[in-house]
RNA sequence: GGGGGCAUAGCUCAGUUGGUUUAGAGCAUCUGCCUUACAAGCAGAGGGUCCGCGGUUCGAACCCGUGUGCCCCCA
C-alpha cells in the first residue's frame, strides 16, 4: 500500500467518526462497569462553535475517551440550553426582517415562531461537535425545554415556593420604555453622549434664604427625590446633615443625610437621592429607609406621583422642567457634559432604571451545604485557587432574581386575581384545586419567564430524569456525575447553583471534580468575542489543519485555570505532529517489507528495545499521574516529547538498519507494538489519526477507540541511565563535530579513554552510527592530532581529516572549566557553612557532597585535556 | 466601590511540603545539513536582575510584608 507524502485528515476524520457512531461506542447504558459520567455544559441553542467550546469540549472528550479505555462505562450527555434572552433576541430579529413586530403578536403566536426557529436553526453546534470528534452519547441529547424538563422546572418553582424559598420583591431593573420590558444587563449598550449637567439649588428649611446645590444630568427626576446626601467628612456640609431642604417647584420637604458613598469632588459634593430611578440611589434608599417615589409610567411618561407634567414623555419634560426651574430661579449653571448613557440593544431607546416586582429565590439555606461540599473537598476544584473565590461568594450570597420579562422560556407558574392576590401551582387547574378561594374567579398567569439558569441548575440529574422520574435506574447509576468541565466565569451562575440543586433535590452533590478551563483570548490578550470579531472560524481551522491538529493546538498551551492566548502557530505545530506520526508510519511500513527472520536479535537493537520499553513504562506512569491531577496540557507535552524525541529521534534511529538492509523480524514486531502503545496513549488527545494509524500499521481486530489500556510494567532504571549516557555522548560528540566544522558526511575515528569500557561496548554500534564514526577504539592515554572532548570522567578523542582548531577547543574547555569551578565554589560555600551542616537533612547533605566530588572529578578531566592540547 | 487572580527566556508556560549539578520545556531565533520516513524535516547552539524593594532562614523563583503593572468577576 502506497501512503501519501503527508497526512490528509479530512476523509480519515469523516470515516472514523461515522464508524465509531455506527459501532455504538459512544452510547452508554447502565452495566457492571463503574460509570464515568460527564454532562456537557449545554451551549446556547443559538450558539455556533467558538474557541471556548473547542477548548471545553476537547477537554471533556479527552477525559471521556480515556475513561473508556480505562474500562469505565463512560456517558457523556449532549444537549442545549434554551437561552431565553439570546434566543428571544434572535427570533425578534428574524421577525423584524420579515416585517413583523413582536408587539403585534400574541404570546402563543410568538412562541410558535420561536419553536419554528429553534427546529430550523437551533443546535447547529451539536453537529459541529461531531467534527471535533467528541464522543457524545447522541441518543441522550437533551434540551432544557423538553416537555419533561419543562415540567420539572415548573415543579421546582412550586416546590421552593411552598417551602418559602421563593418570594416576590422589588428590584431596580433596566427598563426599555419602547418595548415596555425589562432588559438584562447584556442588552444595554452604553454610548458616550454629549449632554448637559445642571447645577440646581434647593432651598433649605432654615430661617433665611439659604440653599444647597446639587448637580444632575437628569433634572426631570427631581420630582422623585427623597433626600440629599453628602459625604460625612465634607466640612462644607457638616452643619446641614440632619436638616431638611425643599424639592424645587413642588416644595416637598426632604432630609439631608450623610453617607460615604458620595464623592466629595464630584459636582457640588451634594447628591440628590431618587430611589425609584437610579440603581445606587435605590440602595441608599434601602439603607436609610427613604420614601420611594416612582414618577414614571411604563411607557416613559410621567406618572401621577410626579404631580406635574403627568402623561408627558420624560425627554420632553427635561426641556420643560429646566425652563420652569430657570423661571423659579433654581438653576445655578448649565454646562456641557459628556457621559455614558445606556441604550436598549433592541429598540435603541434610552434605558430607564425602574423599580419592578420580581420573583426571588432565598439563597441563604440553599448555599450552606453547597459551600461545605467544596470546602471539605467532597467536590474538588481544579485548580484549587477557585475555592477562595467560591467561598467568598457563598458566604456573602445575595438572593437570586429569577424572573425575566421574556416569553421564550419556562413561564412562571403564578396566577393573579384582579385584586392582585398570587396563587402558585403547576397549572391553572391545580390553582383552582389547591386554592378554593379562587373558585369562579378570573385569573391570569404571570407574563414573565424564569431565568435560564433556573433550568440549567437541574441539568446534571434531570438529563437522567432524576426528578421527573425519581430513583430511576439511570439516575441511580449515572448520578453523581464524575467531572464537570466549565469556564470560571460561570462558577456562580451555574456551578454553585448546580451544587445547591443537587443537594436539595438528589440529596447528593452533582459531581466530584470541577475542572475550570481558562478564557480563550487573542494574541493581544483580548477576550474573544463576536463584537470584536477576533474569534477565528473554527470549522475553517478544522478544514485547514484537521481536527486532531486543532485539538492538539488548543490543548498544548492551556494549563488548567490559566487563560489561553490563542495563536494559530500551535495548530501548525499540531499539524506537523500529525505529519510526524504519519512519516513514522511510512518508515515502519517500509521496514515491514524488509524483514529478516533468521539469526538472533543484534545486541544494539536489543539495547534500544530495552531502553524504549523502560522509557515507555516510565512515561505511562507520568502521564497517569498528570491526568489524575487534571494537568492535561502537561500530559500532552510529555507524550509529544515521547513520540517525537524518544521514539522518532532516538529509538527509530538506533534500530534503523543500514542502507537497504533488512530488519530482524522480532525487532520490527516489537517496534510496531511500541508504536501502537504510543498511539493508544495519544488517542484521547488526537482520536482520528491514532485510529487511522492503528489500522494502517497492521490488521487489527479491535478499534483503538475501545481498546483497553494494559497496566504498565516495571521501569528498569539502569537501562534508562545507560540510554541517558548514550544520548549525552552522542550530543556532545555531535556538538564537537559541529564546532570543528566536520562535514556530516565525513566519517571520524573515535578513541575513548575511560576507566570502564563496559558501558560503551554495549552501545558501541549505535554510537558509531549516530556520530558517523568509522571506528571506535579504547585508549589509555591521549591520541595525537585529535579533538579532545571531556564528559563526566571520560575523555573522547576525535580523529578526522580536518585541521584542528586548537584555539577554539581551548576556549570551549576553559568556558566549561570556569562553569565547573563556579559551581564547585557555591557547593563548597554551603558545605563550609557550619549551620548548614548542622541543620540540613542528611540526604541533602549527601547530595551536596556528591556534587562536590563530581565537580572535582570533572575539573580534573578538563584540566588534563587542556594540558594535552 | 467590593472580591479574586497573575507577574520566571522574544512568546506560551513547568518548576511538587524552601536544598535535585550556580533555573527547565515547547514555540520562535541563529548555525550547519536536500543524510536512504519526514525541509510541515535532521543535527547543534545561543538566550533569564525568576517584576522592584524589604523581611524570615544556614539556604528563597518558592514563605511573609510592601510597591508597581496587567487581568477577571460582582455592583
Amino acid at each position: 500500500m502506497e501512503l501519501s507524502k503527508n497526512y490528509i485528515p479530512t476523509e480519515v476524520e469523516t470515516k472514523w467518526y461515522s464508524h465509531w457512531v455506527e459501532q455504538g461506542y459512544f452510547h452508554s447504558t447502565p452495566n457492571d462497569k463503574p460509570a464515568y459520567t460527564v454532562v456537557i455544559p449545554p451551549p446556547n441553542v443559538t450558539g455556533v462553535l467558538h474557541m471556548g467550546h473547542c477548548l471545553n469540549n476537547t477537554i471533556q472528550d479527552i477525559l471521556v475517551r480515556r475513561a473508556r479505555m480505562q474500562g469505565f462505562n463512560p456517558c457523556w450527555v449532549p444537549g442545549t440550553d434554551h437561552a431565553s434572552i439570546a434566543t428571544e433576541a434572535k427570533v425578534v430579529a428574524m421577525l423584524r426582517e420579515r416585517g413583523i413586530a413582536k408587539s403585534s403578536l400574541s404570546r402563543e403566536k410568538f412562541l410558535e415562531y420561536a419553536w419554528e426557529w429553534k427546529e430550523k436553526y437551533g443546535g447547529i453546534i451539536l453537529q459541529q461537535l461531531r467534527k471535533m470528534g467528541c464522543s457524545l452519547d447522541w441518543e441522550r441529547t437533551s434540551f432544557t425545554m423538553d416537555p419533561d424538563y419543562y415540567q420539572t422546572v415548573i415543579g421546582v418553582f412550586v416546590d421552593l415556593y411552598k417551602k418559602g424559598k421563593i418570594y416576590r420583591g422589588k428590584r431596580m431593573i433596566n427598563w426599555d420604555v419602547r418595548a415596555k420590558t425589562a432588559l438584562s444587563d447584556e442588552e444595554v449598550i452604553y454610548k458616550e453622549v454629549n449632554g448637559k449637567i445642571y447645577e440646581l439649588k434647593y432651598r433649605l428649611d432654615l430661617p433665611g434664604e439659604e440653599y444647597i446645590s446639587i448637580a444632575t444630568v437628569r433634572p426631570e427626576t427631581i420630582l422623585g427625590d427623597s433626600a440629599i446626601c453628602v459625604h460625612p467628612d465634607d466640612k462644607r456640609y457638616t452643619h446641614l446633615v440632619g436638616q431638611f431642604a425643599f424639592v424645587p417647584l413642588i416644595n416637598r420637604r426632604i432630609p439631608i443625610i450623610a453617607d460615604e458613598y458620595v464623592e466629595m469632588d464630584f459636582g457640588t459634593g451634594a447628591l440628590k437621592v431618587t430611589p425609584a430611578h437610579d440603581m445606587n440611589d435605590f440602595q441608599l434608599g434601602q439603607k436609610y429607609n427613604l420614601e420611594i417615589i416612582d414618577t414614571m409610567n411604563d411607557d416613559g411618561t410621567l406618572s401621577e406621583a410626579a404631580t406635574r407634567y403627568i402623561g408627558e414623555d420624560r425627554i420632553e419634560v427635561r426641556k420643560k422642567i429646566v425652563q420652569d426651574l430657570e423661571v423659579a430661579g433654581n438653576v445655578v449653571s448649565i454646562k456641557d457634559y459628556t457621559h455614558q448613557v445606556g441604550f436598549s440593544e433592541r429598540t435603541d431607546a434610552i434605558v430607564e432604571p425602574r423599580l419592578s416586582l420580581q420573583w426571588w429565590v432565598d439563597m441563604k439555606q440553599l448555599a450552606a451545604p453547597a459551600l461545605e461540599a467544596v470546602m471539605t473537598d467532597e467536590i474538588n476544584f481544579h485548580p484549587a485557587k477557585f475555592k477562595n473565590l467560591y467561598r467568598h461568594w457563598m458566604e456573602n450570597i445575595k438572593d437570586w432574581c429569577i424572573s425575566r420579562q421574556l416569553w421564550w422560556g419556562h413561564r412562571i407558574p403564578a396566577w393573579y386575581d384582579n385584586e392582585g392576590n398570587v396563587f402558585v401551582a403547576e397549572s391553572l387547574e391545580k390553582v383552582y384545586e389547591n386554592y378554593p378561594e379562587t373558585k369562579g374567579k378570573n385569573l391570569h398567569q404571570d407574563n414573565d419567564c424564569l431565568d435560564t439558569w433556573f433550568s440549567s441548575w437541574l441539568w446534571p440529574f434531570e438529563v437522567f430524569k432524576g426528578l421527573s422520574n425519581p430513583n430511576n435506574a439511570e439516575v441511580n447509576y449515572y448520578y453523581p456525575t464524575s467531572t464537570l468541565v466549565t469556564a470560571p466565569e460561570i462558577i456562580f451562575f451555574w456551578v454553585a447553583r448546580m451544587i445547591m440543586a443537587g443537594e436539595e433535590y438528589m440529596g447528593k452533590i452533582p459531581f466530584k471534580d470541577v475542572y475550570f478551563t481558562g478564557i480563550v483570548r487573542d494574541k493581544q490578550g483580548r477576550k474573544m468575542s463576536k463584537s470584536l470579531g477576533n474569534s477565528p472560524d473554527l470549522l475553517g481551522l478544522i478544514d485547514q489543519y484537521g481536527a486532531d491538529a486543532v485539538r492538539f493546538g488548543i490543548m498544548i498551551a492551556s494549563p488548567a485555570g490559566n487563560d489561553l492566548l490563542f495563536d494559530e502557530s500551535t495548530l501548525e505545530q499540531g499539524r506537523n505532529f500529525n505529519n510526524k506520526l504519519w512519516n513514522a508510519t511510512k518508515l515502519l511500513k517500509m521496514w515491514e517489507a524488509r524483514q529478516n527472520k533468521e539469526g538472533s536479535i543484534p545486541e544494539d537493537a536489543q539495547f534500544a528495545m530495552d531502553w524504549f520499553q523502560a522509557k515507555l513504562n516510565a512515561t505511562q506512569n507520568t502521564v497517569d499521574e498528570l491526568l489524575k491531577q487534571f494537568k492535561l496540557s502537561e500530559a500532552l507535552k510529555v507524550l509529544y516529547a515521547l513520540v517525537w524525541d524518544d521514539f522518532c529521534s532516538w529509538y527509530l534511529e538506533w534500530i534503523k538498519p543500514g542502507f537497504e538492509q533488512p530488519m530482524h523480524a522480532a525487532v520490527y514486531e516489537k517496534t510496531v507494538t511500541f508504536y501502537d502503545s504510543l498511539l493508544q496513549l495519544l488517542h484521547p488527545f488526537m482520536p482520528f489519526i491514532t485510529e487511522e494509524i492503528h489500522h494502517t500499521l497492521k490488521t487489527q481486530t479491535e478499534d483503538l477507540c475501545v481498546k483497553a489500556y494494559t497496566s504498565f510494567g516495571e521501569v528498569d532504571e539502569s537501562v534508562l541511565k545507560a540510554g541517558q549516557l548514550l544520548q549525552n555522548v552522542i550530543s556532545t560528540l555531535r556538538d564537537a563535530r559541529n564546532k570543528n566544522q566536520i562535514k556530516p558526511k565525513d566519517a571520524i575515528e573515535l578513541h575513548i579513554q575511560t576507566e570502564n569500557n563496559k558501558p560503551y561496548q554495549t552501545i558501541q554500534n549505535i554510537l558509531a552510527k549516530q556520530i558517523n564514526a568509522s571506528a571506535i577504539q579504547y585508549t589509555q592515554g591521549s591520541v595525537a592530532s585529535s579533538i579532545v572532548v571531556a564528559l563526566e570522567k571520560d575523555k573522547f578523542y576525535i580523529v578526522a581529516n580536518q585541521a584542528i582548531d586548537t584555539a577554539g577547543l581551548k576556549v570551549n574547555l576553559l568556558k566549561d572549566l570556569a562553569h565547573q569551578q563556579g559551581f564547585l565554589a557555591s557547593v563548597e560555600k554551603k558545605l563550609s557553612n557550619e549551620k548548614f551542616v548542622q541543620n540540613a537533612k542528611p540526604d541533602v547533605l549527601a547530595i551536596e557532597q556528591k556534587k562536590k566530588a563530581d565537580a572535582l572529578a570533572r575539573i580534573q578531566t578538563i584540566e588534563e585535556s587542556l594540558a594535552q592540547l
